[in-house]
DNA sequence: AAGTAGTCCTGAGTGC
DNA sequence: TGCACTCAGGACTACT
């Protein structure tokens, strides 16, 4: 479900609430999501203040004041959901438990972090706050599409020798880390490069082109609060709204939005994930 | 070794 | 109404 731009939204939205907060109590409601959670969970978080709340890639990062930081990931249909008034702005009380509440954070100001999951493909974990860049999840991924050290130089060499199509290389997490299938297709569209096109038989030109249109792209879903279909909400329960914004995601068959282009937009599946892309404009 | 299916899971939507 | 089927913001694992 959610890429970066959910992510951070998520994030922005958890800062005011859980940074410098104490965790009171952690209800963790079963064992595990997709992998068990970590040994004594609860336990090691009760007590313990939220130093800084940050994010790398897709993942929610939470310091503690134990050193240790806590890890989560949304998975597909992952949300986090604030109650409780802690800001005295809300002006609601608790709802009521829903099916999939997994883990729930009471904070000591009166504030309830609810994490619900349904398919349970999201994860937690910790770790010593060190030995974060170490941890498995994150050992492995490629720069921050919005960070310094993801530039024209660097993708194009990253994807110099890459075989496969661009759609599947902008999505490998190893050489940018963030982007989901919603975003790339938009990229691409963006780029009028077709997803089918193996990444190292575009043009450097074309690739460097990509940089500044991902960046774009990205802001501008944050801005809007994310995009939401089916499951994503934003903290407050809001709907992000960059959904409206989508030239080609989930726009099979319509016409494609290019000035002067005739194309319509088709739908193709690439290792397993759907790619919306015009054949016409997108080259 | 890189590239690609298969896999985990629930729920919504569609067609008969 | 029920049932069978497809599809979904991810990404690890195990094949070729």
């Amino acid at each position: 479900m959610p890429e970066l731009p959910e992510v951070e939204t998520v994030r922005r939205g958890l800062l005011p609430v859980m940074e410098g907060s104490e965790i009171l109590r952690a209800d963790v409601n079963r064992p595990d999501l997709r992998w068990p959670f970590p040994d004594r969970m609860a336990d090691r978080l009760t007590g313990k203040t939220v130093t800084a709340l940050r994010r790398r890639s897709k993942y929610i990062l939470a310091d503690l004041s134990s050193g240790e930081t806590l890890i989560i990931h949304l998975g597909m249909s992952g949300r986090i959901l604030i109650s409780g008034d802690p800001l005295g702005q809300f002006h609601h009380d608790h709802p009521a438990p829903e099916k999939h509440d997994h883990v729930v954070f009471h904070l000591t100001n009166g504030g309830r972090v609810t994490f619900n999951d349904p398919r349970r493909f999201g994860a937690m974990d910790l770790i010593a706050t060190k030995h974060i860049e170490t941890h498995k999840l994150l050992a492995f991924l490629g720069p921050e599409p919005l960070g310094n050290n993801f530039d024209e130089p660097y993708l194009v060499q990253a994807l110099k020798t890459r075989r496969t199509p661009i759609k599947s290389a902008l999505l490998d997490q190893r050489v940018v880390a963030g982007l989901g299938n919603i975003y790339v297709c938009e990229v691409l569209f963006r780029a009028s490069v077709s997803p089918l096109r193996k990444a190292a038989q575009i043009s450097d030109k074309r690739i460097a082109s990509l940089v500044p249109i991902i960046r774009d792209v990205l802001s501008e879903a944050i801005a809007a609060g994310g995009s939401s279909l089916k499951d994503y909400r934003q903290t407050d329960g809001e709907l992000g709204y960059f959904q409206h914004n989508f030239r080609v995601y989930g726009r099979e068959a319509e016409p494609c939005q290019t000035f002067d282009c005739k194309g319509v937009i088709s739908r193709v599946v690439q290792s397993g994930r759907s790619s919306f892309y015009c054949p016409v404009c997108q080259r």
